[in-house]
DNA sequence: GAATAAAAAGACATGTTTGTCCTTTATGAA
DNA sequence: TTCATAAAGGACAAACATGTCTTTTTATTC
């Protein structure tokens, strides 16, 4: 439930480069930092490691910046989560006790797996696309508020 | 999902004294420590806090220890995350945006917002003695496998 | 080739969580 | 009263997440 900071300004970024994508095919990390109110170079380092993933592709020098790959809006929240934060959270137990399993439970494992579960599944199931909408003032305005 | 180390350090720390009561009522924290694998002192913090909240109870000296109130059992789990993580996990957007709301939602605050009040809801019904079960030895051992 | 623009990369700073150590305080027993 | 025992409390250390700054590399334009 609770992802890194990397996380929200990882797909955050990878929304506002979509949502700009037509207006110009490059957008620079100083614009994004600045219009979603995110640390400038802290942002880097994450859009740095989306781009190692082949999520989004760099150019460097003038008319440069980040921009989309064919299939960056295909990418699915899990994958993202991946890169950012890896997959623990999906597969440790809450009380973070190395043997718990269904068959030696920890005392909240019944209650909890139903959760993880679901949650992977809506996590497996969404991709960025699916969370973008036609309103695009609304929608930038909706990733933008701190 | 995620809740800190001090979480699961408190809940097993209060089913191991409420599973050792009747044997003897004080139990030392080099105890709980060794046998579930916590670290001494931090325990001690954790336990300390516990205290302060009126979910347990301290004597020093000799024949010292922890003990359980009238109470503790009847203990909500979600009482117990406010005292050692806080609220900010149910309470806050996943994006960590501070102005999302039903009214003005980031992209991921309907998917997600489902999670969040069934997991509340979950926490707030489960007391810590509903997790207690009969078999001792097994939940023992549920408790303190590392 | 020189100047400029932008990402990449690495070093450093801050904050929080987690963990350790030492001293103080309270309690019970001899 | 003295001694031993156990929690309380404070100071410090390590690890990790987060944030900042500077230099290097790459690309574009003139």
């Amino acid at each position: 439930m609770v992802f890194s900071k990397s996380f929200g300004y990882a797909l955050r970024g990878i929304l506002y480069i979509a949502i700009m994508n037509g207006e110009k095919q490059k957008v620079q990390i100083d614009e994004i930092a600045e219009k979603l109110s995110i640390p400038r170079h802290f942002l880097g380092k994450v859009m740095q490691e989306l781009v190692k993933n082949n999520i989004l592709s760099s150019t460097k020098g003038p008319y440069g910046g980040f921009s989309l790959n064919e299939n960056s809006l295909k990418i699915s929240l899990i994958a993202l989560v991946k890169i950012t934060d890896g997959l623990e959270l999906f597969e440790s137990c809450v009380l973070r006790l190395k043997k718990c399993n269904s068959i030696n439970p920890c005392p909240l494992h019944k209650q909890i797996e139903h959760y993880k579960t679901e949650l992977l599944q809506l996590f497996s199931d969404t991709s960025v696309n699916d969370l973008l909408k036609k309103d695009k003032l609304g929608f930038i305005k909706s990733i933008a508020t701190i």
